[in-house]
DNA sequence: CATCAATAGTTAGCTTGCTAAATAAATGAA
DNA sequence: TTCATTTATTTAGCAAGCTAACTATTGATG
């Protein structure tokens, strides 16, 4: 910490797309453990969460942009979400194409229980980490982010 | 905590791990894009780095180690690159079990080749972004992994 | 020497990301 | 109105991670 020393930048930087992807693996273990005991798995779990964060009544391609994946694998994971009676799809009357998504009551209970759990696992992940630590870390990430989407979309404004 | 403005770390804390997941995918698919057209995917792009990293005639184990994912994930990479004759396994005289792992000349001249499409993607990921900013980043990274496996192993010393 | 546990690697099958192509509804031009 | 294009969603199948269970070899122990 003290010491700059050939410093971490120089050891890790090359490998740290690798990092990430290795620390995200680890970490949906830990929720997959922490919320697997409820049916849910991080996929899931994700889709939920996001879908009380945009709110009820959204379209699937309105989630899907917010999880920033693609409709397909969407479509897979509110399957089981619909087999597991916590989201409801509806037609959307004004427009035949869409389908609208809604909590079921066991829906809404589920992701409240599921905070908890998930709040833990996050708790575990920052510990030892300032906040200054993690208010940089997350200005890193966003700047990475807009960096490796300009060069996926050469052309685009937004994604 | 602080009583600064709720800013980035109270805005994307709930979801870095996500975030990581999505610049991981995002990563991915420009490190695709950047290599597919020499026959490789990020998988066995990572494979044929980190065997250059380690040094030929280590073992699979080794390797897996290295890379941070487990055997079968690997077998099947190698499995792909020994089709393409860029590596070879050679049984090891000392030890009927273990398959040492080694460059064709082909896959020597590949690696060198690819490193140079890499490093590219590499520099645009962190245009923007001081040296100072991408160290206490890996410092994060450092830390979040080591409190996740420590999580996952509840009694281990390492992993 | 025979047997049993540990280790290296493989195979089989699941998960959840992806892309490409199919379906269905809405929109716009002839 | 009718036909082509665009948009929302689904289906099909690939990629690469995982765990569980199998094989083969080593090594330890009676």
């Amino acid at each position: 910490m003290s010491d700059k020393a050939p410093a971490l930048h120089e050891t890790l930087r090359p490998s740290m797309g690798a990092a990430m992807g290795r620390i995200h693996r680890l970490w949906r273990s830990a929720i997959n453990q922490a919320v697997g005991e409820l049916g849910m798995t991080e996929a899931r779990w994700a889709v939920l969460l996001h879908l009380a964060k945009v709110g009820e009544g959204c379209t699937q391609q309105v989630l899907a942009d917010e999880l920033a994946i693609e409709m397909p694998s969407l479509t897979r994971t509110l399957n089981q979400l619909q087999e597991q009676e916590l989201i409801e799809r509806r037609r959307d009357p004004a427009d035949g194409r869409v389908h609208t998504l809604w909590f079921t009551p066991a829906g809404r209970q589920r992701v409240a229980d599921l905070a908890v759990h998930v709040a833990k696992v996050r708790e575990q992940i920052y510990q030892g980490l300032s906040t200054e630590q993690l208010d940089a870390f997350a200005e890193v990430l966003l700047q990475m982010e807009t960096n490796v989407r300009g060069m996926l979309n050469p052309g685009e404004a937004s994604a």
